[in-house]
DNA sequence: ACGATATTTCAACAAAATTTGAAATGAGAT
DNA sequence: ATCTCATTTCAAATTTTGTTGAAATATCGT
């Protein structure tokens, strides 16, 4: 969803400027400062590493399909052939599905004989409970 | 993420094979049989809205920078101000993210004095924990 | 009503994700 | 080795998302 080396999000090492200067709503000002101010604020961002990883994952979710996949697969393993035959997509497209889902870490597959078996990871099974 | 009129998930009506007519391996076979078979496994499979529904909302949380300003909404409502001093982008830039998070019912925001004040619904917090 | 500041909207463009169909690969059977 | 079936890979075409800068809107103070 985002390369490497674009700045997105963090903050860190980012010269804030006073919230003292600033000219902000008295509400959100008051709140702020009890709460330890722009320095705490900029202290509850995640790394931008991990919020790299979690928008990563979140992606491989946020298609109907994929979601589907993870359903099929909630009880059991399932070979692709099965998997086929509830989505009906070209191969191609199953596969590229199947591999955005792996890669993300959500679901693994291995060859059993002829046929391509996938299973949910703990990850994945997080997201289908 | 999809369109509305794509079928790309539910199943339900669909003609599946039988289960006895269909080459395929012997455990996932057997495992199958045993949970029910493709009746079974087709009524795991959540409605295609839902689907739809919930895979929105993951896609509005696939951005690294989305993630951040729901972090930095965790404690305490924000105006667009102090948010724009955290993540450095374009103004117009961050009405567009901030404009994904609301329509998916992840923040929401209101006018107050000058200022527009962003704040997690309930929805969006279960996502910042 | 007017001016100033904060934020959003819009349309054009750029970039990324998805789809497609053909070709390649893996694995067992002959 | 060759055939066949199941699945993946690849490159090109298409669609969806995200970015940009300019213009519009909201709200307040004068």
């Amino acid at each position: 969803m985002l390369g490497k080396k674009e700045s997105c999000c963090s903050n860190r090492g980012n010269r804030l400027p006073k919230i003292k200067e600033m000219e902000i709503p008295d509400s959100i000002r008051q709140e702020l400062e009890q709460l330890g101010g722009f320095d705490a604020l900029a202290d509850r961002i995640p790394q931008r590493e991990d919020l790299e990883e979690k928008s990563r994952i979140y992606h491989a979710l946020s298609d109907p399909l994929r979601l589907t996949i993870l359903h099929l697969l909630k009880d059991q393993p399932l070979c692709v052939c099965v998997i086929k035959k509830f989505v009906r997509i070209a191969d191609s497209k199953l596969s590229y599905h199947l591999a955005i889902l792996k890669e993300r870490g959500l679901i693994t597959g291995e060859y059993q004989g002829n046929w391509v078996i996938y299973s949910l990871t703990a990850d994945g099974r997080s997201f289908v409970r």
